[in-house]
DNA sequence: GACAATCGGTAACATATGTTACAGGGAGAG
DNA sequence: CTCTCCCTGTAACATATGTTACCGATTGTC
């Protein structure tokens, strides 16, 4: 039953470091539910009953939420070996908090959360591995909305731009550097209008905190940039 | 050793549905490091070796982190009771992400990831709880930064009461609630001046979207006061 | 009741930011 | 080369928001 799809599974970041013969072995154990849909089905609805951990075995799903005005808004792709209701599994709610609507025909498997934790009787120890694996998961999703949210919070767009900088300078250690993004890209990480971001980008130049030419950036004075940043 | 510090523990969400003496075999099965610190101690040193989980006993500690300028920012403050460093704990960061500082005198519990997750010999099914309870704690955080980050992306001062309001009603039900939060409160939550909150409140009381005094409130129109949200 | 402390509303003003439209310059295609 | 297209920078303008300061209302305390 789960022997097509195992390549897919252990591709994904919850069964991280077991073998093939270790996944069949703990699925035997905790036995979760593979269910097909077709194209613009619900996989998860909104405010229904939660089921367990979503894994995209094959095909491509779409993440949508209501926001509160009633748009329904776009949050993630889902490809195959990708994971969703990770958040919501041990959360205490038993609603999904968000729908998940089929773009092609999707197979998915459904992990119960309560078979994660509960003491399998063979005492497999990629059980612990699991959970283990769940733990990463969780915790690196805490830690990149808790990066995510540095950014947001910052009120001014040279404050942003800043942060972002000085970001890019500790991970590259050089005063020169190349950004990854195109300015498109980097106001839309930034939420804040492209325009925006070149006006303010140009009058630190002027100012002479940076010097850029595209998409490459020298920092001229390291301490007053720093000293942009304030929360 | 861990006697006289059982009630406080037990009120930690990661003991949750424990009783004393569960608490106690864990104890014994984990066994757990206890640190007692001076007033102006660094508890955990941002950069430095992430040694565990960290209860605090007794006394109350800061939460600081140097943000890109180089400028120590408060996060948070910790009384006795409460967790920090759940979050780096399984993320695969060795490394604790911000420093805790004692305020006064201090006692901490250092309970380290690994005997969280292997089984321990005794079997003691506490165990599986706490595995729960953790799990449920990183979700929840997960969740509740999620939140945080939609108000924060609505670039709108309207778009975030709105947002906030909806909120609110979908909750309470009824078109006419009370809010838990004061202006400044609810100010620091939207991160808005307080003056423009208000302002923006009377703008729209002055539009007939909604009708309130102090912290009650009245919806008036609610399709109009959906448009307003627009991320 | 008198007082202080806190909270919420208001106003006036400065300024940061959003918006729109356009122009120059590099890069790739033919 | 020459012609596009796309990425940037730039400008002008409207407007939302930040800032500061003050005032009245409410609440709690003595």
């Amino acid at each position: 039953m789960y022997k097509q799809w195992l390549n897919i599974m252990l591709k994904s970041p919850l069964f991280y470091g077991m073998d093939e013969r270790q996944l069949n072995i703990m699925l035997e154990c905790i036995k979760p539910r593979v269910i097909k849909y077709n194209k613009d089905e619900f996989i998860a609805l909104a405010g229904s009953n939660f089921i367990g951990i979503g894994i995209i075995l094959s095909g491509e799903a779409m993440v949508v939420k209501e926001n509160a005005a009633g748009n329904r808004v776009i949050i993630s792709l889902l490809k195959a070996g990708e994971l969703f209701g990770e958040m919501v599994a041990f959360s205490g709610k038993g609603k999904w908090p968000a729908t998940v609507i089929a773009q092609e025909p999707c197979t998915v498997i459904f992990i119960s959360p309560t078979a994660i934790v509960s003491q399998c009787e063979k005492l497999c120890n990629s059980h612990q591995l699991l959970i283990m694996n769940l733990l990463k998961i969780l915790s690196q999703k805490a830690l990149m909305l808790n990066r995510k949210m540095e950014y947001l919070s910052i009120r001014n767009i040279r404050g942003k731009i800043s942060h972002y900088l000085l970001e890019q300078y500790k991970h590259n250690g050089k005063a020169m550097f190349t950004l990854s993004l195109n300015r498109n890209e980097l106001a839309d990480f930034l939420n804040i209008p492209r325009p925006s971001l070149s006006r303010e980008m140009c009058r630190m130049r002027d100012e002479g905190l940076i010097d850029f030419h595209r998409s490459s950036i020298r920092i001229n004075d390291l301490e007053n940039l720093k000293a942009q940043v304030d929360l």
